[in-house]
DNA sequence: CATACGTGGAG
DNA sequence: TCTCCAAGTAT
């Protein structure tokens, strides 16, 4: 959970999550639907299908939790860093670990600018946290290393004043012979690849559900959702509705796209089996990913359909695409991303 | 080796 | 509003 994601994030998911699943036994029991409804919102979602297996994997081996970084490399979702830290902290293994914090406190120390993503450059990282590590207590120093970077050689405004190594670090020195030299130019920026611009139309289609027995009670209604490809972004996450624009559209334009993918995926067709109570443009909003920048424009379309819900239903195609519906309560309290949630 | 892969807090 | 980046990993 905690990787690229800080700890202030992570505690609430944690807790629900260690509270649902006590040990590993009971995660590798656990479906991938479960896991990701837990998951939703902490974002980076491989994450949650890679502690999924991972949990399948030590149980179904049967040799209990892997204690060294050789072992812990095998298991899916734990890299580098994370065998590192597990084996150190937990397991008093001497070994480094190198985050994102551990290259800003290095790179700072030794007056490093070389590019910190280029892989010789993350090998000299590594080396010389391997270097440092202090062989009594690893988990600590470890702990200690990533610390100095979190709350004292910080990204943006270091407290060299009150850095206990800064007797020794070069960036400082180096800005104090040399004004053009700052303390923040290590590590060096990267550049990024430019995010893609997309845009999509989402439409929250709801559905209502005439009572047979009807006794002047409100009608209830469901929320059609949509399962995502099981690969890519968001995998395997629901979602209502969409589509992506190949360019910014009308609203009609719009509507007619929505309308030939509800026909198709849904055998929703208002000239046939249903009708319209309400449709209504609710709005746009701006969701970014970290490669993406989405612009959603947002639909809400009531329909009553004619022949009742349980006809539509057994006319779906079931191969296709992978939906389901849900109340209104149940919607509100189940696991959706960010975006969804921002949708709804 | 470069890129895909979320989200939110801080300045 | 924009930039930066967080206890990274897999492909």
């Amino acid at each position: 959970m905690l990787q690229q994601t800080r700890v202030q994030t992570v505690i609430e998911y944690y807790n629900r999550w260690m509270k649902k699943w006590p040990t590993i036994r009971h995660l590798s029991e656990a479906s991938l639907e479960e896991v990701n409804e837990m998951w939703a919102g902490l974002g980076y979602y491989r994450r949650a299908r890679f502690l999924s297996e991972g949990a399948k994997m030590i149980v179904a081996e049967g040799g209990g939790f892997p204690g060294t970084v050789s072992a812990l490399r095998k298991v899916p979702g734990i890299g580098n860093y994370t065998a590192g830290a597990i084996a150190s902290i937990a397991f008093k293994e001497v070994v480094p670990v190198v985050d994102g914090n551990v290259i800003r406190v290095l790179s700072r120390q030794k007056a490093i600018s070389a590019n910190p993503k280029d892989s010789l450059t993350v090998k000299k990282f590594w080396a010389l946290a391997a270097q440092l590590v202090d062989p009594c207590r690893p988990g600590d120093f470890n702990q200690s290393l990533m610390e100095l970077g979190a709350v004292i050689c910080t990204p943006l405004n270091p407290d060299c004043k009150s850095c206990p190594v800064s007797a020794q670090c070069r960036a400082l020195s180096m800005s104090k012979h040399d004004n053009s030299v700052l303390v923040t130019d290590f590590p060096t920026k990267v550049v990024k690849t430019k995010q893609r611009h997309d845009i999509s139309s989402a439409c929250v289609v709801e559905i209502l559900e005439t009572k047979d027995e009807s006794e002047e009670k409100q009608p209830n209604s469901v929320f059609l959702l949509v399962k995502r490809p099981d690969e890519g972004l968001l995998a395997g996450l629901w979602e209502f509705p969409s589509i992506i624009l190949k360019e910014e559209a009308n609203l009609t334009t719009r509507r007619k796209a929505t309308d030939s993918f509800l026909k198709k995926s849904f055998n929703l067709d208002p000239k046939k089996n249903c009708s319209i109570v309400l449709r209504e443009d609710v709005g746009e909003f701006v969701h970014v990913f970290s490669h993406i920048r989405l612009k959603i424009h947002v639909e809400l379309l009531i329909l009553r359909l004619k022949g009742g819900t349980n006809d539509w239903f057994e006319k779906q195609d079931k191969g296709t695409i992978t939906w389901k519906c849900v109340e209104s309560n149940a919607l509100s309290s189940m696991g959706l991303t960010s975006g969804v949630r921002k949708v709804m």
